[in-house]
DNA sequence: TATTGTTATATAGGTTCCAATGTATATGGG
DNA sequence: CCCATATACATTGGAACCTATATAACAATA
């Protein structure tokens, strides 16, 4: 009687991609949490990692993440001292973010330990497998944000 | 200068996971809020689907999530109407979880809109893709499962 | 039976996401 | 110049995860 109770679950791939992402993230935590940051953070990291600076606007584009859900993030790292503001002389409604200099020290690190991770999670993949899972993720990517713009009656075009 | 600052941010697969998965579960919550449920319920919905009933800690283990988590959605998903508890006559400790008749006879319409979402998403894929993807998925999963097990001092087997 | 350990839930605290809305600064047209 | 609108950011509230503990019932044993 409970023939198919648990196979089907995850035989679809919804359901297969947000657990690979939990793992990712669980996983990502354990990595980078030693020096100071979070694995949601990464994307901040990345994007200013040559020191440069910009909007919060534009990092939460760069990200694709919500504006409210980047201005919780700054908001953290700025309380765990990992980037800083100062104000734009050019819009007084907008701050230029930046990161710190004990943040841009640990950058190095931070590359490491996540190139290690990721090496790990695709051991047995051959080269072409990977490159094969980025297509198909690229792809599907594509048409969720399709799917997405779609029925949202938000913001049809800029 | 700009030459590589949103490039490689979302080429590899982990990032291209995570999206996919947030844009998931954004349509799927749109898809299924009408029918006065969350994407992230449908496990327990799967799981309790023919009138069937089990405990807490088997729903946790059966969706892969951890305990607080299966809980905090169980007491949303009993303020909604959704499931009903009742005391386990076997062991104080436990109560039996069911679906509500109300949510049972939603069930239905969930599966369709789900089904229907899937296809969309999966427009232009081939069978073999599907399946390929699907193949990939579950080889990283298992990939995964096995890091963050060893790396865990935690629970070494069961 | 009293102690000790295990198990099922519950609770607390924190992160990352979302939607919706408020606030303050720019900006462009009358 | 003033007002309407657009924009940048902040705030609120909620969902779905996590880890770490607490509580209470059960189970095994000394």
């Amino acid at each position: 009687m409970s023939r198919s109770v648990d196979w089907s679950l995850f035989d679809n791939p919804a359901p297969l991609i947000n657990m690979a992402s939990r793992s990712f993230a669980r996983l990502g935590d354990r990595q980078v949490k030693p020096l100071g940051f979070a694995i949601g953070q990464m994307p901040v990291v990345y994007l200013l990692r040559d020191g440069g600076s910009m909007s919060q606007k534009q990092l939460a584009t760069l990200a694709k993440i919500e504006q409210p859900s980047m201005a919780q993030m700054l908001s953290r790292m700025e309380r765990d001292g990992l980037i800083q503001r100062s104000p734009d002389p050019a819009d007084g409604r907008s701050s230029l973010i930046s990161l710190t200099r004990g943040a841009m020290a640990k950058i190095p690190k931070v590359r490491e330990v996540m190139n290690a991770g990721n090496r790990q999670a695709f051991d047995d993949f051959s080269k072409a497998e990977i490159t094969m899972l980025v297509d198909l993720l690229r792809r599907l990517n594509s048409n969720l944000d399709r799917l997405l713009a779609e029925e949202n009656p938000g913001e049809p075009r800029s």
